[in-house]
DNA sequence: CTATTAGTGGAAATCATTTTCATTAACTTC
DNA sequence: GAAGTTAATGAAAATGATTTCCACTAATAG
């Protein structure tokens, strides 16, 4: 059930609204699906998570929604080498939670980190600025991810 | 033709007689297609370059191998979000040719850049350093992209 | 040179994502 | 609230990059 936590309407309906978009049953459910749950969803992730409240929102609707969302920049589409799309809520109702990726190319888990962010932040502000002016680019978002072994695949030999 | 520049053996034999794999015909072919090429190619970029002159090697060896040069850490694979991966050496003859690359999100162009990357790279040597210390990660590689609208599609209305 | 077996090509399979199209339901207007 | 407009949808089919299979080939060791 798209939650409002009865204090108004989720925080995402201002952003949809203003572009047109109409809110849908499915989008909604997309979308508290997505704020409710940890960690890094493909688009079957969130159907199976849909599914049993509300069967009638299809897959392909899920593909659909996940494409507006991440033009909208409601959400991060990212690709962590397993061969499918993952997402991740932009930010939550208490602002963002911004954070950057380690990725183990040996079993694909991903461990989200916030630490040295601020300075990882700043430097990227400002080459952002830099990059903006030199190359005509209106920059809106970035990727970091960090490649290696995880503790596990490291010593396993 | 996996050419030698007549100075000795390309530079990625010893790399690979190290770890006891097979130098073929078709693995020379593509890394000697990779070193010739500016550029972010896929699999079948790299197919129709080696076909004409090596019409005996076959997409599915240009997979296998484009998979091991990136397990060796001779290639960089790549999503830059076209729904196929790209791929790019890791390293030239002369040595790191490192950069970052800057994507479009409405016509996928991307552009190779190198400015500010030393303070990057000097940033990112430290985080590599506290992340793999506190995650204990074994760290091998990293990739910074930015994504926004290039110049012809963020002027285009 | 011969033996060993990693590597290969081609066809078929896989499977995440996209397309198609007839139907539904959000939002606007009265 | 009812009707009209049309964005959005579900189901099925198509797509297309990548992988799998397997009989065959050829790179390397001895
Ligand atoms: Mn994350
Ligand atoms: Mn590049
Ligand atoms: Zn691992
Ligand atoms: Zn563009």
């Amino acid at each position: 059930m798209p939650n409002t936590d009865r204090f108004g309407p989720p925080w995402w309906h201002g952003k949809f609204r203003g572009c047109g978009y109409r809110l849908t049953i499915g989008r909604e459910a997309i979308l508290d699906v997505l704020s409710k749950s940890e960690g890094h969803l493909s688009a079957e992730d969130i159907y199976m998570k849909v599914h049993p409240r509300y069967p009638s929102v299809g897959l392909t609707s899920i593909y659909r929604t996940l494409d507006v969302l991440s033009h909208l920049g409601l959400v991060y589409k990212l690709d962590f080498g397993d061969g499918r799309a993952r997402y991740e809520l932009a930010e939550g109702p208490k602002g963002s939670h911004h954070h950057h990726h380690l990725v183990c190319t040996d079993c694909n888990r991903v461990i989200d980190y916030t630490d040295f962010i601020d300075d990882e932040v700043e430097l990227l502000r400002q080459t952002e600025k830099g990059l903006g002016e030199k190359y005509k680019f209106k920059i809106t978002n970035h990727v970091i991810q960090f490649y290696g072994l995880c503790e596990r695949c490291g010593s396993r030999k």
